[in-house]
DNA sequence: ATAAAATGCGGCC
DNA sequence: TGGCCGCCCTTTTA
């Protein structure tokens, strides 16, 4: 086709640029001023209306001077320019290791006008972060007798948290694609299963640090979930976006497939069934799993066949998470991209049969009950707000807090999700990654972050020098004092810091645990991908007393990637 | 070193 | 209501 000349005049191009003359952008400008005059009779452009101080200048079309008059000018900035909002007179971005918002955008932590991140009241939300919210009972003598049936004797004196600050050991590049879910073995105390971006399902004895398993063609997207079957330690169930559910032997690594949504392959983004959510009911002998059009499925633990019709649980696509009542697991839990997290009974299920419908202001990417009692609920909603219901026999109308906390879904990260602290007899302990950075002794480091949930109070920051990319997927384990997390490709064991060890303070690598210990400058720009690093490594500690387990260890990932 | 890509969701029309 | 555009602290690979 021929090239479409343009027949109207052009209006006349206004240059404006930055009247003061800054070191580094002296040298963009002179470049631009010659590539004008080259190009003066140039006509086919199309984009001088569009054009932004960032673009090139071979872009930009004066246009001659027949064609000006009549038409208001076009003015072109060559100002710097916020990339935020566009404007120019500041610059949104990293200053060394510290994040600058953009002044003319709300707060991006908390989302409210007048203030940045750097002055956000509830940045380190350690006496602020808590948004109260009316806490009524309107419970009726029935709710009365339930309560006192399920509710146990929590502790009135909070226990100390033992918070696992340390790497013990870690394995990079121990998957290929990003880590997408972890689940600790039920009763193994060493073995960690994490699911991947790419569909593959690790089995990692993180005892003794070189003994993984990677099942590698279980499914063939995102492995969104995993749970043990009750009634066999070995088999493991798995719901990925693939549009299955996996049952896994983890002795031999055969694997059948009780459910595929998407029997006739790939037919296009509008019919590809993804599955998110998943939890199992043991009573019942059910795997309940839900798709990315909203509707719930189930599946025969016994038979390991359909069970029943789907349920349309959530209106607007997918449903992220469920989890089953720990007391009662006819009683769950969902929450999806509706903003809504919803309570339902199995025993009588039908579509709009929620019991209560908690509202957020954005996609909840997940929604718990607390472990022990099963009476309190957490969510976690990209709206970078926790909430907490005290009790599910309280209010329900709003959660009792709000906690402002970093968590804000960049869609190239698996999404942030609260988890209860499973050993906490108090059930307020939980943890949670944090997407916004924190100038780290001139590092942007993301800690992992342990809120006291019953008064929103940050109790811990966990990080380490080694470790810069962001950490969105964490789990505390059910029995020992140990957290397992995934952050980008690669998976961390934290223990807590021995006393010997608190004692000698040698250690290079500072953990900075709130009101515990100092920040300390580590290794500088220490990073899991610089090359030494590549093939992972243990805290330091460690690796002075037991080489031979480095050794094998490096041997090990090498052989594997 | 720099660029592109992989991608989910909110907002806008 | 649906389709399309655009995106603020990524991470990796080319």
């Amino acid at each position: 086709m021929a090239p479409v000349t343009r027949r109207t005049s052009f209006p006349k191009v206004l240059i404006e640029r930055d009247s003061d003359s800054e070191q580094s952008s002296s040298e963009e400008e002179e470049i631009l001023e010659e590539e004008e005059e080259e190009e003066e009779e140039e006509e086919e452009e199309e984009e001088v209306g569009v054009s932004t101080a960032n673009e090139k200048a071979e872009k930009l079309d004066l246009g001659s001077d027949a064609n000006r008059k009549g038409k208001a000018p076009i003015t072109i900035s060559l100002k710097k320019v916020c990339k935020v909002c566009k404007k120019p007179g500041h610059e949104a971005g990293f200053k060394g290791a510290t994040y600058v918002d953009c002044p003319m955008k709300p707060c991006f932590l908390c989302k409210m006008p007048g203030h940045t991140t750097l002055t956000c009241p509830h940045r380190v939300s350690t006496e602020h972060g808590v948004v109260p919210a009316p806490r009524r009972k309107t419970c009726k003598p029935l709710d009365y007798v339930f309560e006192r049936q399920l509710r146990p004797s929590l502790p009135s004196i909070k226990p100390k948290y033992v918070i696992p600050d340390q790497v013990n050991c870690a394995v990079i590049r121990y998957h290929s694609r990003r880590v997408t879910c972890l689940e600790f073995h039920p009763t193994k105390n060493n073995i960690l299963l994490s699911g991947d971006k790419k569909g593959q399902l690790g089995v990692w004895d993180f005892g003794k640090v070189y003994e993984k398993v990677v099942y590698g063609n279980i499914h063939s997207c995102l492995v969104n979930n995993m749970r043990f079957n009750p009634t066999n330690d070995c088999m493991v169930y798995s719901a990925s976006s693939d549009g299955t559910i996996s049952c896994t032997d983890l002795e031999t690594g055969i694997s059948s497939s009780p459910m595929n949504l998407n029997p006739d392959g790939w037919q296009g983004p509008n019919t590809w069934k993804m599955l998110n959510g998943m939890d199992i009911n043991s009573e019942k002998g059910l795997v309940l799993v839900a798709d990315s059009f909203g509707f719930l499925h189930m599946v025969d633990m016994r038979s390991n066949n359909r069970s029943g019709d789907a349920i349309l649980i959530h209106k607007k696509g997918k449903v992220v998470g469920i989890h089953c009542n720990p007391i009662q697991p006819d009683i769950f839990l969902t929450c999806g991209n509706d903003h809504f997290a919803r309570i339902w009974d199995l025993r009588q299920i039908k579509a709009g049969s929620s019991l209560y419908d908690l509202k957020h202001k954005r996609v909840v990417n997940s929604a718990y009950f607390s472990p022990i009692s099963g009476t309190k609920i957490l969510t976690t909603s990209q709206d970078n707000r926790l909430r907490v219901w005290d009790s599910i026999f309280g209010n329900m109308d709003s959660p009792s807090r709000e906690i402002v906390h970093s968590h804000d879904f960049n869609r190239h990260l698996t999404p942030f999700k609260a988890e209860w602290d499973p050993k906490d007899p108090s059930e307020s302990l939980a943890v949670v990654g944090r997407y916004i950075s924190e100038n780290y002794n001139g590092a942007a480091l993301h800690p992992i972050d342990f809120i006291d949930t019953s008064t929103g109070q940050l109790v811990a920051e966990v990080m380490d020098p080694n470790i810069t990319t962001i950490s969105p997927v964490n789990k505390l384990h059910p029995r020992d004092d140990i957290l397992a997390t995934g952050s980008s490709r690669s998976l961390f064991i934290w223990k807590p810091k021995e006393k010997s060890e608190l004692v000698e303070e040698k250690d290079e690598r500072k953990i900075v645990v709130c009101g515990k210990a100092e920040k300390k400058r580590g290794k500088k720009n220490g990073n899991i991908s610089d090359e030494s690093d590549d093939e992972g490594f243990m805290s330091k500690s460690k690796k002075s007393k037991t080489k031979k387990t480095e050794s094998k260890l490096s041997r090990f990932t090498k052989d594997n990637c």
